[in-house]
DNA sequence: AAACCGTGGAA
DNA sequence: TTTCCAAGGTT
C-alpha cells in the first residue's frame, strides 16, 4: 500500500498546487470530448447542466445530442410547446427539469435579452438552476472562477480533507462549500472545474477508487489513515414503501387512450394511462409492471376498461410525439404493439 | 429540514 | 437479487 503510517504527516496541498496539480492531470486524463464541450456555449452549458443532474453522463449523451437538434438554441427552445420539451425529455426522468429548462428558455428570453448571466448570483435566479449549476455554467460556460459541489466534489473532499460526518447535513455541506470556495483557482476556472469531476467519477469513485493512479494520493488524507472506504459517510439505507396502482387500457384501432397528468406529484404532465382509484370490481386484468422510483415501488394492475372520463385517443404511430413515462412506454410496447 | 421528484447502470 | 447512487433543485 501507498498509506503513509502517521496521521500528522499528512497536509494538504496548499490551494494553488492542488489546482495545478488536478488540471495537469485532467490535461492528460480527463474527458475533454463530450458532447457539450465541442461547444462550450452557455447554452449548450446549460441544457447539459440541466440534464446531468442526479443523471450519469452516458445516460445523457443521447438525450442532449438530440435536444440540440431539435432545440439549437434558447430562442427556439422558448417558443416551442411544453409538449414538445416533455416528449424530448421523456424516459430520462425527474421531469420538472424539463419544465425548468423550458421556463428558463422563456425568463432569459424577455427578462435578460436572449443572454445568460455570467455570475453565480444571477444564475440561481434561473429556473432550475439551483448552487451547483450555477457554479458550473459560470465556469464552463464563461470559464470564470466558481465553486461547485456536486456529488463528485463530496465524496473527494470528504476524503482528501478527512471530512467526517453526513455530506448531506447543513454542517458538512457548508463546510464542503467553504473548501470549494477557498480552493477555486482564479485562472483556468473550466478546466478546474472538470478536473474535479472528471477525478470524481473515474478515480476518487464511490467504491474501488482508484487511489494508485490518484494525482492527489500524497496528500490525500483518507488514504493516509486507511480511511477511503469509511468516507465520505454513507448515509443510512431506506427501505421503501410500496404502492398499488391501476392504469386503464383501451385501445383499438384508431388508437390508445391517454391522459395528461397534472402538474403535481408523479410524472407531471407526462401522457400516461387512465390511472384508477382503486381496482374495479370484475375488473378485466390486461397485465401488470413493476417500477422502482427514487421514494417508492410501484406495483401496477393494468385493467381492460373504457376510462369513463378520458377522451384523448392517439394514434399508435403518433406517441413517439407525445411524452410518456418510462413504464408506460414499455408496457404498451411490449404487451399492445406486439400483439 | 426533510420529503418529493425517475431511471438505469454497475457491482 | 439487492444495493447504491448519478454534473441536484424545489417546496
Amino acid at each position: 500500500m501507498i498509506n503513509k503510517t502517521s496521521q500528522d504527516a499528512i497536509t494538504p496541498l496548499l490551494p494553488k498546487e492542488f489546482a495545478h496539480t488536478i488540471i495537469t492531470w485532467q490535461h492528460q486524463h480527463g474527458r475533454n470530448t463530450l458532447p457539450w464541450q465541442r461547444e462550450a456555449s452557455p447554452y449548450h452549458v446549460l441544457v447539459s447542466e440541466l440534464m446531468l443532474q442526479q443523471t450519469q453522463v452516458s445516460t445523457v449523451i443521447p438525450y442532449f445530442e438530440r435536444w440540440i437538434k431539435v432545440f439549437p438554441d434558447l430562442a427556439t427552445l422558448a417558443q416551442a410547446s411544453e409538449d414538445q420539451v416533455l416528449a424530448q425529455w421523456q424516459g430520462l426522468g425527474y421531469y420538472s427539469r424539463a419544465r425548468n429548462l423550458h421556463k428558463a428558455a422563456g425568463y432569459v428570453m424577455t427578462e435578460l435579452n436572449g443572454q445568460l448571466p455570467a455570475t453565480p448570483e444571477s444564475l440561481r435566479e434561473v429556473p432550475g438552476v439551483g448552487p451547483y449549476t450555477a457554479g458550473a455554467i459560470t465556469a464552463f460556460a464563461f470559464d470564470k472562477p466558481a465553486a461547485i459541489v456536486d456529488g463528485n466534489v463530496k465524496r473527494l473532499f470528504c476524503r482528501y480533507f478527512g471530512i467526517n460526518g453526513d455530506p448531506n447535513s447543513s454542517a458538512i455541506n457548508r463546510q464542503i462549500w467553504t473548501k470549494a470556495e477557498e480552493y477555486k483557482p482564479h485562472s483556468n476556472s473550466r478546466q478546474y472545474a472538470q478536473a474535479l469531476l472528471d477525478l470524481g467519477a473515474t478515480i476518487c469513485t464511490p467504491r474501488n477508487p482508484k487511489c494508485e493512479l490518484c494525482p492527489l494520493q500524497q496528500s490525500c488524507n483518507a488514504l493516509a489513515t486507511d480511511r477511503v472506504n469509511l468516507l465520505p459517510q454513507k448515509r443510512a439505507k431506506r427501505t421503501l414503501p410500496t404502492k398499488d396502482g391501476y392504469f386503464a387500457l383501451d385501445v383499438n384501432a384508431n388508437g390508445v387512450i391517454l391522459v395528461q397528468r397534472s402538474a403535481n406529484g408523479i410524472w407531471p404532465r407526462l401522457w400516461c394511462l387512465p390511472e384508477l382509484s382503486e381496482l374495479p370490481p370484475r375488473a378485466q386484468v390486461h397485465g401488470s409492471f413493476k417500477h422502482v422510483f427514487s421514494h417508492y415501488r410501484l406495483n401496477a394492475t393494468v385493467i381492460n376498461c373504457t376510462p369513463s372520463h378520458a377522451t384523448t385517443r392517439i394514434p399508435l404511430e403518433a406517441l413517439a410525439q407525445y411524452g410518456l413515462p418510462a413504464p408506460i412506454r414499455k408496457y404498451i410496447h411490449t404487451h399492445v404493439l406486439e400483439n
